[in-house]
DNA sequence: TTGTAAGCGTTATCAG
DNA sequence: CTGATAACGCTTACAA
């Protein structure tokens, strides 16, 4: 029952099977030229001995490896984990094998990120992140692997981009806020070098003048996207002369950060200070009170983010599309009425 | 400056360089063999072309894929990116690629895991749920490559285990309840067919017992290690005609499910009722009121997991060995005196 | 220190 | 429908 050979291969199947290795190659690939009687001979084969194809023979062989790069920050931000999966599930349903991989955040580690994906030949990369750098995306443009990225605006030759409706959503709150009366509205931005973030930031900006609210620097404070510095940025924008209102943060986490500065000055969401977060991550639904957020499904982007890898793929044109992701305002129990001064 | 050979190969590097494709090959692994003159030039070759050694021909031709495992039931459960992420910095660091997969809870899929792992030949794998089964520990086994579990138990011949010391937190648990002047404590398990879920369990039993409190039968009530499992839970746990006065959660989420039960009902925590969750995911710090839990370090299960698979990797020892770590009370909020009758 | 050449386990082409 | 056999790109004895 056990005791092995020392290397299950190829041959050895094709031996028990008593047919050509290439029998057994084209009979496990469903190539379809195959008598049934043979094939029946060949999977008995298989699964009497255990085999499992080599992958890396297969890929050098083959010339295709079959592997997608999937290139994230952090898997520990909230944000990604939802999106990771469906992209998984949907490139596992093509037969097709993830390589995951975190920046960190950090160039460098950006930088062998994309070497990874190099050496193992992945056949197209989802660039979830905004450390991407403009080398690593000539080498894969030199070797024409087709790219697809979050919000980086540019769509080339086998460059696609997922695209937020950053603008949506952000009206949506503002018009929402303004309707409940509110008129000092303060914004926690995310790091003033991290790409979305700049987007959400002149999103905001231009709703606040849709409204014909004077923008007001002070107003205006940066996180990190993380919840301590959502927590103290609020604090410097609650310690102005005349505080805001009303504040929106860029993430759900710097919402978080913020909820905890608000209460920590004795004041109370939503009936001193109303409070919108970005993402609708899970844990805005659990926070006290939970969170009026603007929703963007992860779900969706990696969906997309997939979808626009095969779509390069297979496709016989080369030109990348822009696939657009919509937001819109979660309606929860951290917005009120402006407290009438 | 693009414009491109169709494929970059060692050969190419090496005519380039004006040294042999082993020379190549030596100097890029660091074999120390090569005069420091010609790797100079064969570095400079390589980064002229801007080669990257295909990683699949490397693993063939070397009978090392340099690829460790790891499984994972769900990355969208809060209790995995942590430990993911350690696993794969330490992995990583020690020049390992991750092949990460998920089980989605579901003995198929845990199936179609394992099969991927033994396609590519991963070096060892590490198996962070319990949807194990037998046949795969087997064909592991049949290869010889090394494994380590999460609470499985077994420790055979090239199998570890990570050994999480339950009942010493939960007895913290338990005796701080008792203190705080608790007699009837409830507990919302994890899925019966969960093998940490009923470790968690029955050390919880063994701390009553300790104490010399009966063991009420519809003072247990099964959840499923989800927010709404804990919900239904808790509801019937307080349902009962004598509820309990305080109540332990097989995990965080289940607890903080118990926390909207509880507050649905119109009841305070920890002024009408104590509770306590497992784990210290990171949301057990942001909800209302912080959470009372048991913590059990991801990071340290991620590390240990990894220097388990390394020592067996390397070790002359075939031998599998057991790695505790330790679980401790982390006292926040959502505890407090038992409300006298 | 360097080069030559035989694998490694597949796939794919080409005959039969 | 099936079988030989030449790639695929690297590593690693073995020779020089």
């Amino acid at each position: 029952m056990s005791g092995f050979e020392r290397n299950l291969n190829i041959e050895l199947v094709a031996k028990k099977a008593k047919v050509s290795t290439a029998t057994v190659s084209r009979t496990m690939n469903g190539l379809g030229n195959v008598r049934p009687e043979t094939a029946k001979r060949v999977w008995d084969a298989v699964r009497a001995l255990q085999y499992h194809p080599n992958a890396s023979a297969r890929s050098l062989g083959s010339g295709r490896s079959r592997i997608l790069g999937l290139i994230i920050s952090d898997i520990c931000n909230p944000f990604f984990p939802d999106l990771v999966k469906s992209f998984e599930d949907a490139a596992l349903a093509c037969g097709y094998e993830i390589l995951l991989t975190n920046t960190n955040y950090d160039p460098d580690r950006m930088a062998r990120c994309a070497q990874r994906m190099l050496e193992r030949r992945v056949e197209g990369v989802a660039v979830m992140t905004s450390e991407m750098d403009q080398r690593m995306m000539e080498e894969l443009a030199n070797r024409s692997i087709p790219v697809v990225c979050l919000d980086s605006g540019v769509v080339e030759n086998r460059i696609s981009n997922i695209r937020v409706q950053y603008p949506h959503g952000i009206a949506e709150a503002i018009q929402y806020l303004y309707d409940l009366g509110h008129r000092r509205i303060g914004f926690l931005s995310g790091p003033a070098n991290l790409g979305s973030a700049r987007v959400r930031r002149s999103a905001f900006l231009k709703g606040l003048r849709k409204h014909h609210i004077a923008i007001e620097p002070e107003l205006i404070q940066e996180g990190n996207h993380k919840i301590e510095g959502g927590e103290a940025a609020a604090h410097k924008l609650l310690a102005v002369s005349r505080p805001p209102t009303a504040i929106l943060a860029s993430n759900d986490l710097t919402a978080i950060g913020a909820l905890r500065a608000i209460q920590q000055r004795g004041l109370r969401v939503p009936d001193d200070i109303s409070l919108v977060g970005f993402d609708d991550i899970e844990l805005s639904q659990l926070t006290g009170p939970p969170l009026t957020t603007i929703q963007l499904s992860r779900t969706e982007v990696g969906q997309k983010a997939f979808h626009a890898l095969l779509t390069l793929l297979q496709g016989k044109s080369q030109r990348g599309e822009e696939y657009p992701v919509q937001t819109h305002l979660v309606v929860r129990q951290s917005t009120g009425h402006a407290r009438s001064l």
